[in-house]
DNA sequence: CGGTAGGTTGAAAGGGGTCAAGTTGTGTGG
DNA sequence: CCACACAACTTGACCCCTTTCAACCTACCG
């Protein structure tokens, strides 16, 4: 369960911040938002687009947090450890993502990037300074920050309440949500990464992978890609969740 | 896992709004929100006063949300289930606690009266207004948000990495931490209750209670009462969480 | 081609669940 | 105020799902 090989705390890339008009618009949290307002997203302007490398530390859990960040492209996972070891991976993050809205002043979790990824940063203070002068901004934050929540409620369940195999059906099924479109799901996080988001262990997540791809419901694909072939029967699976 | 037994949808009674000036001030999540202004809550002017009585209904998940509430007196739990009637307490409330902030047409979980409990209802349309009112409380309930969010990471790492004896030595101290002052803390809460908010049974929830009970790190007082007797020994347990 | 990390599979052990039987506590009615 | 009924809680014995430990396979990369 460890294996935490975050290597630097500084970016690959720093590039400076007028770029980041010219990168494609980051959506506000695809599919768990609805969003209110589709004009220029007024964080853009203040943000600064920064590149990490596969599996390059962004911060850690501890460190004074001076900034927030969105995922502009990539993959990335947060995680919570205990004193001896054990790893909690709170969620994978994607293009669209949020993370360190936490308005504590040290940051409660650890952020690496599994994928070499892109993320916008927002200094904190310019934060605060662009909801003092966009009240609105605060609402969509909220709004976010909200849906989070949710989300962070139906992993509760999960994680209280599952067995493995229904846990790895609610995991594939949520991921193919977010994917939408076509049934095949990347998935660039490591078994291990899977099974420390799930509570439980590397070799019983692949003893499920195992199960459900004999089951026809999973075809593994090259690249580390899933398709679901059955979604319903995934569904029930996981107990409607 | 069972014994839902919640009784009506109806509030026992309905107070009139004026009569909320004359409760005694609700503070934003007592210890877990940096309240920053201390003028007069806007929320209460609009709030309508609703009392509870014991393990009776609030709201149930899949109903409309048309209001949230706030808890001024008393304990709620709040829960989602699965089909086949596994329950996960997503959390405890208690007087300053904000519920049903989700921003979705429909509540997500359900909430209901621990003990008998005084609330306040703040009707969706009217917080709305409200919130176009007075730009500066969207960042009051994204603050508070934000600690339901840290509060539900925290209780992830437990449910998805601890063992029987660290979740209940963890929600001991988390309990303790909000009630402060004295070292006794108030358990209304039944056993099934605390096995279904830590991912046990009522057995094994029992079991640790006796185990923490045989080792002098709590007593037992009357009416549901429990003295935490080595908090320090019990943060060891709690692996520091 | 060889080294290594990640993934799969097998066998055994254990923590917590399940089932079952007491015990305590509490609210109600006589 | 006491007696009863019922729910909540506790304790014990057994079982099972997941973990643990270990070996092996596979893929990627120098």
């Amino acid at each position: 369960m460890l294996a935490h090989t975050a290597i630097a705390a500084q970016p690959t890339r720093v590039l400076p911040g007028p770029l980041a008009s010219a990168m494609p618009m980051p959506r506000v949290a695809p599919s768990r938002t609805p969003t209110t307002t589709n004009d220029i997203d007024p964080l853009a302007t203040i943000a600064q687009l920064r590149v990490f490398d596969r599996e390059q530390a962004i911060f850690a859990e501890g460190e004074a947090a001076d900034a927030v960040f969105r995922v502009v492209d990539g993959m990335i996972r947060l995680y919570k450890l205990l004193p001896d070891g054990r790893r909690q991976i709170i969620g994978f993050l994607q293009a669209g993502d949020m993370v360190g809205l936490a308005f504590a002043d040290r940051y409660l979790y650890s952020a690496e990037a599994i994928t070499a990824s892109t993320v916008q940063r927002i200094a904190r203070s310019q934060l605060d300074a662009l909801l003092d002068a966009q009240p609105a901004l605060a609402r969509r934050l909220l709004s976010v920050t909200t849906s989070e929540l949710v989300a962070a409620q139906d992993q509760m369940l999960l994680l209280g309440r599952k067995s493995a195999l229904e846990k790895l059906a609610s995991f594939l099924l949520a991921l193919g949500r977010r994917a939408g479109a076509g049934r095949a799901i990347a998935l660039p996080m490591s078994r291990c990464d899977i099974a420390d988001h799930l509570g439980l262990t590397t070799e019983t997540v692949s003893r499920g992978f195992t199960k459900l791809k004999t089951s026809r419901l999973i075809r593994i694909l090259d690249g580390g890609r899933v398709e679901l072939l059955d979604a319903e029967a995934l569904a029930d699976l996981a107990d409607c969740a």
